[in-house]
DNA sequence: ATTTGATTTAGAATAATTCTAAACTATGTT
DNA sequence: AACATAGTTTAGAATTATTCTAAATCAAAT
């Protein structure tokens, strides 16, 4: 048992539903690690999460089953630098900010149509579909959780 | 001997004596490289045209050269999802364009003030040095170069 | 000339991720 | 219910970009 509330079981099945896809324990407990502590983890940490839920789970089934969800569109990759890529449930439009001091990313919830008028200084020859915006800095003295 | 212009040699040394590090060939070839053809290569393919002008160089001291570079501010780093490291001496503020169909990169020049101007929907707490957006998505046909 | 420290180099090591092939599971069909 | 089919999971091997190590080389300062 994992601890999917409904709303995200059906977004989930809905989402794999459509694409042909199965709604396996496998993938609700990955989801559902991600749901619960959203803290951009990798898939490492995922991995061990992951596994005091399930303990025979397999590292290439959560990076199956983060591959599977980054498709579906339920969740985004962070790339931070060289970094291992980091998962991130919001799919609100967000910027993220990576702590040069910390290593942690926040997530920056942008003023509403930001992102997408980003997109509007492109070129005309460039369709974007998607945009990522990344600050990199410190955080104010006792600001860091 | 190399194609650096007066101009760029000029601020190689200046950025490598303030930081009391030296001005070797290599590193002056490999950011010829950069200089020369600014299309984003991965350090192998900088490893790859550096070897053509200076046949004995290594693939560490590439890999050397361009953190020197970096470290300096002559050179930016561009990320892409979990490709390759790519280099970049554009040090104007401007964008990138990933090419979902090419995997190409491409400067986006961004309106003066924009870039900065990003910055300042932070809250109060963060404190960036570095913005960086990356666009994806594909090029309208007949302008792939 | 000699010392000192920086730099380069080849090759080994690391680490994240992907691949492979076999075992397992679910679903739809007779 | 039995079976075929296709999707999924799994352990372990393989890959690949990058970093590390330690020795050799080079340059500057004494």
């Amino acid at each position: 048992m994992n601890s999917l509330k409904q709303m995200d079981r059906g977004a989930l099945s809905d989402a794999l539903d459509h694409s042909g896809q199965r709604t396996t324990p496998q993938r609700e407990t990955v989801f559902s690690v991600l749901l619960d502590e959203r803290d951009h983890p990798t898939a490492d940490e995922v991995y061990a999460r992951t596994k005091s839920r399930m303990p025979t789970i397999s590292i290439a089934t959560v990076y199956n089953c983060l591959e599977t969800l980054v498709n579906c569109g339920l969740v985004k990759q962070v790339n931070i630098e060289r970094e291992p890529t980091r998962y991130c449930p919001n799919l609100a439009p967000h910027a993220h900010f990576h702590c040069r001091d910390t290593g942690r990313v926040y997530d920056v919830p942008m003023p509403s149509g930001m992102m997408s008028d980003l997109a509007k200084v492109l070129p005309g020859e460039y369709s974007a579909d998607s945009v990522e915006l990344v600050f990199r800095g410190h955080l104010a003295k006792g600001k860091e959780k």
